[in-house]
RNA sequence: GGUCGGUUAACCGAGUGGCUAGGUAGCGGUCUGCAAAACCGUUUACGGCGGUUCGAAUCCGCCACCGACCUCCA
């Protein structure tokens, strides 16, 4: 199998070619959300940057297994590893079992992403369903000497992980340095060092989520769960490791730590990291208080939003930016995207309809080339809009009379639509499926025929107040060359 | 305070040494009974100061501003 897909290592901080451990199989692992609360706009950028990779990785024919867990027990509020978890705490405000929390958000959660057009990972493994895993690697740490237990609780020793390997590589730490500037926080007193992180915290009486184990009743550590379910259905090596940027520190450091220190040898090969939504110049997240739902954008029910947005303007705004810039939400670029996601998927339709000439003046391979450059360029998802806009420009031009395409060139043309904005950008046509369209049809076409009638009578006010009305009712005519066309607005 | 990243035209957003990114919004034109759409043309760029080079948005240095991480976060 063969591939020019470079993709930017965040372990090297270089773009490197990809090349995937065994042959024809990828491995692919997701930091997925903690499921305490509605799904954000920021949520939906590794989503679709990974469904992205995805996407393009199985399109290349590639057999991936896209794993991309559930967090819904052990993520305290606080690395001061006494704090209080998201869930039990969300359970109680809402008078819920923490499993109904979970349960809820999951459901919300997967929704939303379908509304996106995301596909369904390969495996959504939860962290309450992998506690043993989780248990039977506290025990590999601790035999090798990784991990202590401390009253009940079980944390992984640092100090001694870095005499013998590099904990920081990956965000450029130093140890020594994090001691140094690591806030004094509270309740540390039973860690060796301030930095050592919980594999494993004694539940105190009141925790409810709480599993036996050989230490203590009690829940495992935020860290862990990724290292246990990624070994599990990856292996101890595989290839792309994803998730956002900002849990390059410490989330991504512990994991490597861990599995590094359990298995001996480096678990991931690549590491991928999307960089995040701003609003205001400033990061969105929950714990800012200063995000919007993804449903809020969709019914337009939030009080920045001008107007509702569709996930697929969602989804197109995402990819009009590279996965590793940071895109700052506003209502100007929103709309800027649903315009010309609306240009894009016009053209579409237009070409289907195309009628092909004797010759063409359209070089169809080229632009395919270039758009597969664009992905293998560490899948820089806007310069390959910027490709398909010029095969948009293209499509109207050959309509305007000013290029030509024959019939191979536009089966080649077809094709490529295809395959970029549909399969691999994973856009849609939103505007399909809404009524009756079969009758729709029929009656717009008398109502066509009527207004050409007081057309050729150039009754102008007749033909005027048809299309005003119609245009009042949603539908809008445009009088082309020959003939009339009509869409919904 | 430490580490890292960013600053591109009205707005968004690509681009790593010479070649029109693209989208949205303006403006002018073609088409049209008018309009819309489309097409053609077009206006404001590379934070500041220095350096390297025949040539820099792109490399180097300094400065300014913004942000991320250093607590949970996608």
């Amino acid at each position: 199998m063969q591939n020019n897909l470079f993709i930017y290592n965040s372990l090297s901080k270089k773009k490197e070619l990809f090349k995937p451990l065994h042959s024809s199989f990828v491995g692919l692992y997701v930091c997925g959300p903690t499921v305490y609360s509605d799904a954000h706009l920021g949520h939906a950028r590794p989503s679709i940057t990974f469904d992205l990779l995805f996407r393009y990785l199985t399109h290349l024919e590639y057999k991936v297994r896209y794993v991309r867990n559930i967090t819904d027990v052990g993520h305290l509020e606080n690395d001061a590893d006494e704090g209080e978890d998201k869930i039990e705490k969300k359970a109680r405000f809402e008078h819920l079992e923490p499993m109904e929390v979970v349960q809820k958000y999951m459901n919300s959660f997967n929704k939303n992403m379908e509304q996106l057009n995301t596909l369904h990972p390969s495996i959504e493994p939860r962290a309450s369903g992998h506690v043993i895993e989780q248990q039977e690697l506290i025990k590999i740490l601790i035999e090798k000497g990784y991990a202590y237990e401390i009253n009940g609780s079980v944390y992984f020793d640092l100090l001694k992980y870095n005499k013998e390997y590099h904990y920081g590589k990956l965000s450029g730490r130093v140890l020594e340095e994090l001691q140094s500037n690591t806030r004094a926080l509270d309740g540390q007193d039973e860690k060796r060092n301030s930095f050592d992180f919980a594999l494993w915290k004694k539940a105190t009486p009141e925790h409810i989520m709480r599993w036996p184990s050989p230490w203590s009743d009690g829940f495992p550590g935020w860290h862990l769960e990724c290292s246990a379910m990624s070994t599990k259905y990856l292996g101890d090596e595989f290839d792309i490791h994803g998730g956002g940027m900002d849990l390059q520190f410490p989330h991504h450091e512990c994991e490597i730590a861990q599995s590094t220190a359990a298995l001996g040898k480096e678990p991931v090969k690549y590491w991928m990291h999307n960089n995040m939504i701003t609003i205001n110049g400033q990061k969105m997240a929950r714990s800012l208080d200063n995000f919007i739902t993804l449903d809020q954008l969709f019914s337009g029910n939030h009080p920045v939003l001008q107007q509702a947005y569709s996930p697929m303007t969602i989804r197109f705004f995402i990819l009009r930016a590279h996965y590793r810039s940071t895109i700052d939400f506003s209502n100007e670029a929103l709309q800027a995207a649903e315009k010309g996601l609306q240009k894009l998927m016009k053209a579409i339709e237009t070409l289907n309809k195309l009628k092909p000439s004797a010759s063409s003046t359209i070089d169809v391979t080229t632009l395919e080339k270039k758009c597969y450059e664009a992905l293998d360029d560490d899948l820089n998802s806007p310069i390959l809009l910027s490709h398909l806009f010029e095969g948009v420009k293209f499509i109207n031009s050959v309509v305007d009379g000013s290029e030509k395409i024959d019939d191979p060139g536009l089966e080649a043309l077809k094709d490529l639509f295809n395959t970029f904005v549909f399969e691999i950008l994973g856009l849609k046509d939103e505007t399909t499926g809404k009524g009756d369209e079969k009758l729709t049809g029929e009656l717009m076409k008398i109502i066509v025929d009527l207004r050409q009638d007081s057309k050729n009578n150039k009754d102008w006010a007749t033909s005027d107040k048809i299309r005003t009305n119609l245009k009042n009712a949603g539908i809008e005519l445009k009088d082309l060359k020959d003939g009339v066309d009509w869409e919904r607005e």
